[in-house]
DNA sequence: CTGAAAGCGCTTACAG
DNA sequence: CTGAAAGCGCTTACAG
């Protein structure tokens, strides 16, 4: 079927060759453009032309080459997803959302992660960009503003997490400050005075803006800031752990601490657990993010609720805009407290 | 630079026009031919045309197109990697493992989500083959073997999760009938006699051997099996929840309870702890996975330990080996029981 | 050492 | 309605 002889630009014999568009068209006795048109149902065909090449589709379950059909439509209808870990229940959430979104209109997304590094992050973007994926979904990265606008020049990019005013680009930014106050709000109506705080780490714009939202809410309820009562973890379980342990160990009176996200306030629960104490008995924990987790966490926890789900599927959205060339009309989704069993009046 | 009039098989205007190996060419005064053996290192070229082609490559930060390259080469430096859903924390691991192991070697990963169910599984097969990737990896799919042999017809496929011993086929199986004996065996030399068993969905070959193990220990401990002891599941927390309560509103009694996952032990630590139960202190529980969360559980869950992580990296060093033609010589990652202190002695 | 040419598998403007 | 041809952006066997 295929000429065995080896030409120019025909390397080594691949293991198993697919059967191409030429094939089947040869097979219908019709030319290839023909067949493309059938499959891509670009012009009316005869049907009797139609029927024949159906059978010979059928007959090889012929798949057209993607990247072929890319190469010549000038698009790949794929698009790079950058996240900070694929394994970051955070993220997961997320990524699931785009991946819904996208599959809906048939695009393909190619998932790759940052690590919490610049580095790793620019490796990432620049496979985006070999790839000439159409469109690129940044979940949060810590690349500069300025790196961002010149990938930006290449294909057009959506950031969630931060706000990016430059061409080509579109901007989900999180309420991180909006959230944070509504945690404190809750758990100073509820009586407590002594609220600590697990930060994240600084790097994080994230990070920064939620500890602003907890020292907001606490002037606004004229209760002094304590320096003491705030402790550096890592946005993950075990920083929460030492930094609740150093907390109770340094013997600071506290009746509830915040945490900069859920994970750590699972990381906060060990150490309560560990030290005897009992949420929300002794002390009441408020979260953020929600994790799916975090219902099913003992006690549930409180905690707020930013749909990552939601967010990725409007960062999904607002990529197909971009890609088409509409300027996207999309919110980010609203923040509000989930109120669960971890937290009481005091 | 580009000739603007369209031509045939040049379509509409795409958006921001990427800078092709021609361009290079062009501006550093040589052939195309020569930009890509620079750029591959395919043959050795004099210094002086070198200097100026990567001048220009350096000068317009030229990225050569992946796509292009890979129907050039006849393979695309992809693999295709099928799990059950991209938020679900069993697989996150796993997929990070095939991430870094394929990012070494220069593939990229194209990961997409069954869902549980075998016609988005076959679903994503179908683009894997689309998209023509040099290779598969399914974590655990419900696909029917003689399905999945088809497709390995036109690309190798590493399985993990099951055993198929099929062409152009490497498996990596879970010791999952090992496992759940090694959680059974503690539970009956604690002294428990009354172990519930929360079952995962019946169409997963790893929910039927999970279960088999634990019917050979009770068998091998002189145990009756005891039908109304097992609930089934969803692999989720939602499923641990419903069946414990079932359960537990059903008032069959029990001392123990193994669950098919880790997952499933979150929902049954809910459904016991609404129900004012003790873990470990009324009811021991076991669980399968030690997700990394586990030992953050409250009290940290003792659990079978595999490794997904390894899992993934092993199933990405094995695919790798396959697209070179090489046979895998790998192992399954050990089984093992992690002891934390949701168990107790009856 | 280097270039012109053919080919990878598609799509579509241009002619019938 | 249908086909032959050119082109998408690369690679490499074949000649210099």
């Amino acid at each position: 079927m295929k000429n065995p002889r080896r030409q120019p630009g025909k390397p080594g014999p691949r293991s198993r060759q697919g059967v191409t568009l030429r094939d089947i068209a040869r097979e219908a006795g019709v030319s290839a453009s023909t067949v493309s048109r059938i499959i891509n149902g670009t012009v009316k065909v005869s049907t009797t032309l139609t029927a024949s090449v159906e059978a010979a589709i059928a007959k090889h379950d012929f798949r057209p080459h993607a990247a072929a059909r890319g190469l010549a439509l000038g698009r790949t209808f794929t698009i790079g997803v950058l996240s900070q870990a694929i394994d970051s229940p955070f993220y997961a959430e997320g990524l699931r959302g785009v991946e819904r979104r996208l599959l809906a209109d048939g695009y393909a997304a190619l998932f790759m992660s940052g690590n919490w590094n610049v580095t790793d992050e620019e490796r990432c973007m620049r496979k985006f960009i070999d790839h000439r994926v159409d469109g690129i979904i940044m979940f949060s990265g810590c690349l500069a503003d300025a790196v961002v606008t010149e990938f930006a020049e290449r294909c057009p990019i959506v950031v969630t997490g931060r706000e990016l005013p430059a061409a080509h680009t579109f901007s989900l930014p999180i309420k991180d400050r909006l959230g944070a106050t509504l945690a404190m709000h809750h758990l100073i109506g509820l009586g407590h005075r002594r609220i600590a705080f697990i930060a994240g780490s600084d790097n994080h714009p994230d990070a920064l803006e939620r500890l602003a939202g907890y020292r907001q809410a606490l002037q606004e309820a004229g209760i002094a800031f304590d320096p003491r009562l705030v402790v550096r973890g890592d946005w993950q379980e075990k920083g929460g752990l030492t930094a609740t342990t150093q907390l109770l160990e340094a013997d600071r009176a506290f009746t509830a601490v915040f945490c900069v996200n859920d994970q750590t306030a699972y990381g906060a629960y060990l150490a309560l657990f560990r030290h005897g104490l009992k949420v929300p008995d002794d002390v009441s924990v408020v979260g953020f993010d929600d994790l799916p987790s975090s219902s099913y966490s003992l006690p549930p926890l409180t905690s707020v609720r930013q749909s990552v789900r939601v967010l990725g599927e409007r960062a999904a959205e607002a990529i197909l805009a971009l890609v088409c060339g509409r300027r996207p009309q999309l919110e980010p989704p609203p923040v509000e407290l989930v109120v669960r069993t971890s937290t009481r009046r005091l």
